[in-house]
DNA sequence: CATATCCATCGACAAACGTCGATGGATTCC
DNA sequence: GGAATCCATCGACGTTTGTCGATGGATATG
């Protein structure tokens, strides 16, 4: 496929500018892809996205085969991306997305989870 | 913050189900923000974005800072991710978003880069 | 009080990652 | 043909990541 917009008779040695893209920007929305970027983390988020009430720990353990503390390490990780909040009930800890997400965020669920 | 639709009278050593996350959907979707997951490559994803044309190497080299290997390293990670294309044109080789994205791919783009 | 369940944290370990310098192929300019 | 430029790949290095078993705190049950 050819591609467009070539730019022509370019001078050997010299370099173009790039459009400009916000560090602090890029810095914090790669923050979120690296929290959705495996596979566990991702399937969490989704279930708390699409669960009707909150989740606990051992629901994921139970349903995604993994040890507790893995689960228990990826959903520290959902916190640390402000993905999360969550609420102790006696025995169990109740994790849900964060009621305050910011709309970008959000979005970018609405928009990522089928 | 109080959580709401908390489960009630729920039995210990009990768990409960999870709402249903395709795993195929998932495994490929972590794929894609891994890609993202770095704020180099991340900001070479938004460079190719709002550019008019397209970009070679040695301009991201000179834009970001980083080693002439270093950026050709992101590049392949995007090019692996399904992100960009390429085309040779005399010593330079210039990438751009490829035009054949996945409508959901080029959504989340759309939402996620400022 | 003793026991059982849920969970966070620690320590460990292999795998993956981000970065660089060195090398070599492809292409163009002189 | 010789030199210069652009780039992909290789090898190396320290860091981060994903996973687990072990430990201990908090809470409920009997």
């Amino acid at each position: 496929m050819a591609l467009k917009e070539l730019p022509m008779a370019r001078q050997r040695g010299v370099c173009c500018g790039l459009p400009a893209v916000d560090s602090t920007w890029a810095e914090g929305t790669a923050e979120l892809m690296k929290a959705l970027g495996d596979p566990t983390r991702l399937t969490m988020a989704a279930s708390l996205w699409k669960a009707e009430g909150p989740i606990c720990i051992c629901d994921f353990t139970a349903g995604l085969g993994l040890s507790q503390p893995t689960i228990s390490h990826h959903m520290a990780k959902l916190r640390e991306a402000g993905l999360v909040e969550s609420e102790r009930r006696g025995i169990w800890i109740y994790y849900r997305l964060r009621g305050d997400l910011a709309p970008a965020t959000k979005k970018v669920l609405a928009q990522l989870i089928v």
